[in-house]
DNA sequence: TCCAGAATGTTCAAGGATGAACAAAATTAG
DNA sequence: CTAATTTTGTTCATCCTTGAACATTCTGGA
């Protein structure tokens, strides 16, 4: 039996790992793009309000550190940071003991956007969690925990 | 008491929903970032891989047909159809009674080379999802599947 | 039959994300 | 103290994705 019969005969479709792992992939694309639309009234874009939302549980932290949190290389901070100082929402700042480091905090008018957008965030995510229990619903989230865990020690 | 403190007074990290479906989002985003590097080696891109694990399960579609299951546009599939065909992973062929569809079939190689990208597949779901009970798998996947519903009703 | 509208695929321009290469600054080893 | 190495942020070329505009083809109602 050759590889290619062996795994026909046990095809992903019929794994039920994996068929989780695509109707996680399926549902996460979807919200994706249903917060896209929520978000156009507001003028920003769902990479942006990532970066409003770390900036406000973190503020103070380097781009780098930003880029971490975020998963998304540093050229990506660096490329997206003008569009919010343009808009006034973020403000860069020199650290005092290191000139390398540039210190990112929110100004009022990013936190007041911020909020606004968190509001459009959580009744999208409300409206579809609303189908799970909410100890289904917190039982998914330790596991999706779990999977970044693994995936973090590389 | 204003809307910002509103919002403030009730922050949707707090909210269990909401950071189940952070969990959800980072969960997601380290797993295409490990199986893109898994996939590397066999010379395919992960939404290469999704066309050809669509056109193996519904070979014939059409190319409007292979967009919408893959929920992206189909000046996408247009893009990235030239890439398979000319490594001869794929095959396009008119429609007989409608001049304007392409159907698409994978081809041997392209049916091979399928099989070895899935293996990469199921061994990378499996080491994530192997955190999980079944039954927790399964469930997580129900939910998953609900919230597609959600929104597919747009 | 004929024509208005819909469906299918393509082209193109714009924007997002990435990684490699780079410059400046800090740290570490010797 | 000096030189090598590391860290931080930027620039640039490249690729992916999208949506609008378009040509072709089909369909359904007058």
């Amino acid at each position: 039996m050759n590889k290619k019969q062996e795994l026909a005969a046990n095809l992903p479709w019929d794994n039920p790992r994996f068929r989780t792992w695509i109707a996680v992939a399926r549902a996460e694309k979807a919200i994706v793009r249903a917060l896209g639309k929520g978000l156009e009234p507001l003028g920003l874009k769902i990479a942006q309000l990532d970066m409003l939302m770390n900036l406000y549980r973190h503020p103070g932290q380097s781009q780098h550190d930003l880029a971490r949190r975020l998963l998304v290389g540093r050229s990506n901070i660096t490329m997206l940071l003008p569009q919010l100082e343009a808009q006034g929402l973020v403000r860069r700042e020199n650290d005092a003991s290191d000139k390398r480091i540039l210190r990112l905090h929110l100004t009022p008018e990013g936190e007041a956007r911020l909020m606004e957008a968190l509001e459009v965030y959580t009744r999208l995510i409300d409206r579809v969690m609303a189908q799970s229990t909410p100890e289904a619903c917190e039982a998914m989230g330790e596991q999706m925990r779990r999977i970044s865990e693994v995936l973090a020690e590389d």
